[in-house]
DNA sequence: CGAGAACGCGCG
DNA sequence: AAAGCGCGCGTTCTCG
């Protein structure tokens, strides 16, 4: 039985090429939403089954089987404009039958007016046209060759509810959240050439490191397990097992500093924690195993999160990539995410058990070509300065060294960057300037440093004077935030849902964050832009991925000098869209490489 | 059996 | 109020 309300609209089904045309030709070069019904996920593998098309003149099905195939008229909806959700989706399928018509994505404006965030059409529409949507007919058989009633009907109104909530979210923005929305939306097809280029693993290389994980890893089990039987903890990934044996055995001026968990009040299994409760206990059999069962959960980390299952997709990839998602504004503050796999969260190069380990090594460039990187140095703290207003941090930036500067009033004497012990001051006082950009207070400070409160208020205090502007910036963004009823205005135009009375430190920190992705994100509509003419030029040259304030291409060999500069142009350009008036110098840094692990700096 | 909470940890 | 921001994901465990 179908549900129609009596008010609702009368959508046509076009069955017929003339009637395509029709259709096409009363939207004009106008605007219209669109939804696709399709008979698998990629184009590789299905067919366009159905678009539904709606705006105030025109709402129609157009049955592509009945017309026969959406290929052959995918150019003829490049005149208009489409107003998609999730118009990645509907974008791959028309580039997949060549054609490129204009979509915007109407999740991106929503993103621009409430900041951003994952949802669906279905919460979309409860939220801006509160309409509770049935998607019972979503995972249905598209390729049956007569489609029920009610499949048309559930697939028309996917394409009426997308036009009305476009209609609702345009009549709440302004040309800011325009602004905005071109830059969130802009950057569709860069993203799209990013995940189908993917990077390529190495599967050799990679195995063999993970073969060395798993040799470490059952060597720690060993140990752990001459300690703690498997009568008394079954399973030693069980942070609960693990906190009912030691809350058991465990004297009770131990158990008193042993640090808990938030929700369960159980002893916490954080590695920091085993190791700070393992000090207690300084020189004992038991500091060693707290010490094996933390080195043991790193391993373990490792292995489930970066080991046999990249393998594993790339092994399922005919070319042996790896193509991860790049989610759009997915963050509040519309940074991107990446799922599937997250490869913004792959390990930096580091010491892991007496041996430099770099798991980004196994994401090579394949034969005859170079991975090419750069990255917004400092961005956080610059754009910071900038929104503030701060010359001092702006001048320490630039023309000094911030952390320097911050570690030589906690070492209460000048540093020298040469120096080794000066060094490490200076990677201390980088966590300070960091978590003063989080908002950080002093109590978090002293927790996190591992130092008394009076010293840690001492090194806030130290940040506020020296930075006053850059310290003041979360007051006015937080009475902004009370004075609006909880929204803020960035610095792309955009504005921010943040709570009837957000946070102090939500108010340090979400302006930052979406500054620099909003340079981000003009960058990388740039260097598309780019890299699609330098490819009609016939050089080899594709976006591979995204990491917040990184970029990286793959480069034919001869052309990685050329992509270089592009990239850094492109950079450089974006930062001076947002900011127009803003110094450059020390901009961006990185290099090229024969893989993300090693990226020769070359001086851009 | 599956969904979701809790914990923990990788990244910027 | 929420205790330093933002993510995604693997594992364990509980709940219905």
């Amino acid at each position: 039985m179908i549900q129609y309300d009596t008010n609702e609209r009368q959508f046509e089904v076009i069955t017929t090429l003339d009637g395509l045309e029709d259709l096409l030709d009363k939207i004009g070069d106008g605007v219209a939403a669109l939804d696709f019904e399709t008979t698998s996920f990629t184009p590789q593998t299905g067919e366009v089954r159905l678009a539904q098309v709606c705006n105030k003149d025109v709402y129609a099905v157009i049955d592509f089987f009945a017309i026969g195939g959406f290929a052959s008229v995918a150019k003829w909806f490049e005149d208009a404009a489409w107003i998609v959700f999730h118009a990645g989706f509907e974008l791959r399928w028309f580039q997949y039958a060549g054609a490129n018509p204009t979509c915007w994505d109407v999740g991106h404006l929503r993103r621009a007016i409430e900041g951003g965030g994952h949802f669906t059409l279905k919460k979309l529409v409860g939220w801006e046209l509160g309409i509770e949507m049935s998607k019972e007919q979503q995972a249905s058989n598209w390729s049956a060759p007569e489609l029920s009633d009610e499949q048309l009907l559930y697939a028309a109104r996917d394409a009426l509810y997308t036009w009305d909530a476009w209609e609702k979210l345009k009549k709440r923005s302004d040309a800011g959240h325009m602004r905005a929305f071109n830059l969130l939306d802009g950057m569709l097809t860069a993203v799209i050439e990013m995940e189908e280029t993917g990077l390529v693993l190495d599967r050799s290389v990679h195995q063999d490191l993970v073969d060395k994980w798993e040799l470490l890893a059952v060597d720690r089990e060993a140990e752990v397990r001459k300690m703690i039987t498997e009568d008394e903890v079954a399973n030693l990934n069980s942070g609960k097992q693990l906190s009912d044996f030691f809350s058991k055995i465990m004297p009770d001026h131990i158990l008193e500093a042993w640090p808990r968990t938030e929700k369960t009040g159980a002893l916490s299994t954080a590695n920091d924690d085993l190791k700070q409760v393992g000090a207690l206990v300084h020189g004992t059999p038991l500091q060693d195993t707290l010490i094996l069962l933390s080195e043991r959960s790193t391993l373990q980390k490792y292995i489930s999160s970066f080991g046999t299952g990249l393998i594993t997709r790339a092994t399922m990839d005919p070319n042996r990539r790896v193509h991860a998602r790049y989610n759009i504004a997915a963050a509040i503050t519309c940074r991107f995410s990446s799922s599937a796999p997250n490869l913004q969260q792959i390990p930096r190069d580091r010491d892991f058990f007496g041996e430099r380990l770099s798991v980004r090594r196994s994401f090579i460039a394949p034969e005859g070509k170079q991975l090419v990187s750069l990255d917004y140095s400092g961005i956080e703290l610059r754009v910071l300065a900038l929104l503030s207003g701060d010359e001092q941090l702006l001048d320490d930036m630039i023309n000094g060294d911030v952390h320097l500067e911050v570690g030589s009033h906690m070492a209460g004497r000048k540093l020298d960057k040469k120096i080794t012990a000066d060094k490490e001051i200076r990677q201390s006082a980088k966590g300070v300037s960091f978590g003063i950009v989080y908002g950080i207070t002093a109590l978090g400070l002293s927790a996190a440093m591992k130092r008394s409160y009076e010293e840690a208020q001492s090194y806030i205090d130290f940040w506020a004077s020296r930075y006053s502007k850059a310290f003041a910036f979360r007051d006015a963004v937080q009475t902004e935030a009370f004075d609006t009823g909880g929204y803020i205005r960035v610095i792309d135009g955009g504005t921010i849902w943040m709570g009837k009375r957000p946070s102090i430190t939500k108010c340090a920190n979400y302006p930052v964050q979406r500054a620099a992705l909003s340079i981000m994100a003009s960058a990388i509509i740039r260097h598309h832009e780019t890299v699609v003419d330098l490819r009609s030029h016939g050089r080899d040259i594709r976006m591979a991925s995204t990491i917040h304030d990184a970029l990286i291409d793959e480069v034919a060999q001869a052309d990685a000098q050329a992509a270089l500069l592009a990239m850094k142009a492109d950079m450089v350009g974006g930062y001076k869209d947002i900011f127009p008036h803003a110094p450059t110098d020390r901009l961006v840094e990185g290099g090229i490489g024969p893989n993300w692990g090693q990226l020769e700096d070359v001086e851009v």
